[in-house]
DNA sequence: GATGAATGAGAGTTCATTCAT
DNA sequence: GATGAATGAACTCTCATTCAT
């Protein structure tokens, strides 16, 4: 699933003229995330964009302006994305411990159904969050990440389950990148140790071990 | 500290042919090592590493073939880096938990300290190991590491501190990827939530919360 | 008169899309025409077609994808000049005396007016026909020649005048190759006898030795 | 056998200075001759040649003085082996037609043996004989060939087998020609009539059809 | 809204040649 | 006589972007 489908534009008449255009702006961005993902901003080539969007490539001027300005909406789709996944999961009604549970094994597993959010954000940091941070849309997107996160915590302290003195950020740090850093290196550490990291059950171990850690540092 | 500093040749009669070659070729890795961490494999330029390394740009081909030839070669240069640093704490010569600690520590702050390390590792991530999967130098570099570990974790559980069936591949990658995520995300995370976690509160807040983390998981 | 114009394309409307294609085009031909035959294919310079076309460098890369392509379609369109000249002669409609005159002093002065055609064939020969062996359009060119000149044979048997037992395509070898020497050598044999071949005179001296040569050999 | 053999210089005590001095010399022109055959004066590299030779770049520059009089040497033994094997030939004992036939068997039969002589003088066409037209000593060299052929026809003409009024140049351009064409373009000529024209039976048809040719065009 | 043709700057790479030893 | 290191110019080719229709 690409995470443009994600995004979720309500369908139109088929061939009215804004069909028509939100066809082609989906089409490019479609392409753009695969091939931003794939080779990064300075790989990345207009012209294959446009090629595999079956786009001219002067639409691509036409709709976004620039290569950057596609990239940073490409870059803000992802975290959208990921942000409505976990909206989707309603924690605000479960317990604390399965509330966090959910969160780490949804996180885990959507890392993993979106390699290219993974190459997207990593190449990010190589730009120093440059692009990123003009996006005023992506802080906006997780203010009320971090409330939740916090209105967990708090639940958990006062049903005394979870210690006290976490900060939600740190958390949600600590949840991301364990599990990141296992999907994001996985080639580099199938090379250095010459073992297949890339295998299903390689997957499953290393979720158990997530959730294993992170629950164990926050029990009370 | 540059991580090409680590190679330490020894010092030559200063105009001797060998003394010329070996300066040209240091002051071309040194400069390609900061040029291809900065903007990756593709962003970086070969004019702008020769630049750097007043060097000529037909020097680059003289002695490493081709711009991927070069980053190959910068990139086994990193992780011969990081395990030494790793080989010099003499791990084996310490109590089981200590050595834990030590290491995660040292990794730790070998990777706050050499930030082009994590640029290039990421890097070859977007390119699917390809380089480096053809290096059988950095294979040989890192099943003593696995050996050591295994040691580590075979005292602790025969003197009782550790839990028996931990994997040292699993846990190396544990240790590595818990530090690393903060690290290399450290741009995006910062600008997403709005907080600077660049900083040396930031940085000890973290180490602390890495060797609790990983300790409490290993416990008997 | 360049081999070019002989490719006759209708004209266009001046300014329509068609037109600036093929006005570039041809244009680009004709320059890589000069050059591969001045300098060959190793020393000719793209940058050099371009600016003789008075074109953009890129453009080439457009139209023709490489350097190799270009010569390539280069080559054809010698082939097919020549071709189209002899076609042009309608050698079926003469006696077979006539015929082999016509066809050899045609050939000869079509050699002679196209100085290029000589080089560039030369200079695929030092290939060793490289590019040429991938071009079918070029094999399908020179059967209907080779079927005519055995038409040509044929009649001439029949009517008592040509000896039996001649194939045509040695016969066009011989044909070609008596005058080709002179004229793709004519620079080193000036030089070796300190005479100048390439005056008229000596010209037509060597037609007439050519037809000479050749009629008797055929007569039955 | 290398057309560098021919040459024949006397040889020299193994390990004294003129030798080393001779072989590497001898080396150099021996990878010249096959490089500049090979890919022509803009295609040869001088990197090849010097690997080539087993030598120091640097003694190239040294014996020659560059890669265009390096060149020129080259050509210059070319065509001195070609006339050093005609001269073996001791033409001036052989009655007039035996020493027509002569000269054309061992005319053609060196083409063969020598396709880098071919390569050579086509290449130096394309130049215009820019070279060639330095070198005295070439002239000088062809000059005993144009008497040579002069006295066999003044012969033949006198015992009344050969008609008058050929021009010794002419006649040899054309016993030339007559078989070159077919070794020089023998790879096009391959190409575009989709035949082979490499094998020894092809070459063995043609060079009864040169002498047949050229005997009976000079018969009286 | 969409297209193909065009552009100039600059990429990686290779060259013949020379320097210092 | 011989060597490896060094050079700057020039090569083929690719890029993001814009023009005219």
């Amino acid at each position: 699933m690409s995470i443009a489908d994600a995004a979720g534009k309500p369908a139109s008449p088929p061939s009215s003229r804004t069909a028509r255009r939100d066809r082609t702006r989906q089409a490019i961005l479609a392409a753009a995330e695969r091939e931003f993902a794939a080779k990064g901003l300075f790989g990345a080539r207009v012209g294959e964009i446009s090629r595999r969007a079956g786009a001219n490539k002067r639409m691509i001027y036409y709709y976004f302006g620039s290569k950057d300005a596609l990239y940073l909406v490409v870059l803000e789709r992802v975290y959208a994305g990921l942000r409505g996944a976990e909206r989707r999961l309603h924690l605000d009604h479960l317990e604390p411990q399965a509330a966090i549970r959910t969160l780490i094994e949804s996180n885990f597993a959507y890392s993993r159904a979106h390699p290219e959010m993974i190459s997207l954000i990593n190449n990010e940091n190589l730009h120093r969050a440059r692009h990123l941070r003009k996006s005023k849309k992506v802080r906006e997107l997780h203010s009320p990440l971090v409330r939740l996160i916090g209105d967990i915590l708090r639940h958990g302290v006062a049903k005394g389950v979870f210690r006290r003195g976490i900060d939600p950020v740190e958390l949600y740090i600590t949840i991301a990148g364990i599990g990141y850093f296992f999907l994001s290196n996985n080639w580099t550490l199938s090379a250095i140790f010459g073992r297949d990291l890339s295998s299903a059950a390689a997957y499953r171990r290393r979720r158990r071990h997530i959730v294993d850690m992170v629950l164990a540092a926050l029990r009370a």
